[in-house]
DNA sequence: ATGGCTGAGCTACTCAGA
């Protein structure tokens, strides 16, 4: 079974380019972030066309999260965390996997710049309020999946100049501790369990020539809890969908579980 | 390099992104 987790930026902006990335990988589900639309005016019968059906949590021109699947989801949530901004940052599904009851945690974390205003306080209540409940969910079930946009550099490899970066809300210790968290309950940052030393990246800032010098970084992550460690078949970071014409700033990051 | 692009909402320009 092939997840793929992409923040498109628009949903909308991007439906050629979605389409084609579907023809190209047929993934089974799609995780996306920042679609940037409401409910209403999610492009539905777009993914119909290929076979998926889409659970949306949307919001005007801001954030917005989707799954998008060809496999059934049941008990889709949009309260995972009670957000006090009211923004639209997750939304949870549960599938079944190899007899396991496997629960799939859709994630656009706020971005936090710029750091010391209300919007960095924002990200690291909603970070504690996340890492608080995976705590709680992980007792209940074994089996979780955590992607999506971390808004994280998990370390100093992760970014193509760290010192610009350390002090940045992407970057702070304090921020990245939160991730080790996370993987403290019990996870693994699957691009990084299956490549120790590689340098790649997900995201290229639109401005500068940044796609061309390759000034990037990883933030789009994978998160299995350990149980389902096992079921990996590959990471891949899909570079192919940021070189298009019209592109998101970011690109795909693909998993296969058998 | 605290914004050099890009998108939404709207129709001039702000807000947000990372």
């Amino acid at each position: 079974m092939k997840i793929i987790s992409w923040n498109v930026n628009s949903v909308r902006a991007r439906i050629k380019n979605i389409i084609n990335y579907i023809k190209d990988e047929n993934p089974d589900i799609l995780l996306f972030q920042e679609i940037k639309t409401q409910d209403e005016n999610f492009p539905y019968d777009d993914f119909k066309k290929f076979g998926y059906f889409s659970y949306v949590f949307g919001q005007k021109s801001y954030n917005g999260v989707a799954i998008v699947s060809k496999v059934a989801i049941k008990n889709i949530n949009k309260n995972f965390i009670k957000d006090q901004s009211n923004q639209s940052r997750i939304i949870t599904g549960e599938i079944e996997f190899k007899k396991k009851k496997v629960e799939l945690i859709n994630i656009y974390v706020p971005n936090g710049n710029p750091v010391e205003t209300e919007k960095y306080n924002y990200k690291k209540d909603w970070l504690k309020k996340f890492v608080l409940k995976i705590k709680k969910k992980l007792s209940e079930n074994s089996n979780l999946l955590i992607a999506g946009d971390f808004n994280i550099i998990p370390d100093e490899i992760d970014v193509y100049d760290f010192k610009r970066y350390e002090n940045d809300a992407l970057g702070k210790l304090e921020i990245r501790k939160k991730f080790r968290e996370l993987l403290n309950l019990g996870f693994k940052d699957i691009y990084r369990f299956k490549n120790k030393d590689k340098i790649e990246y997900t995201f290229w800032d639109y401005f500068a020539g940044s796609w061309q010098k390759n000034y990037g970084m990883r933030i789009d992550h994978f998160l299995l809890s350990n149980n389902l460690v096992e079921n990996i078949l590959s990471i891949n970071i899909n570079k192919k969908p940021r070189s298009k014409e019209k592109p998101s700033d970011h690109t795909p990051i693909e998993l296969i579980i058998n």
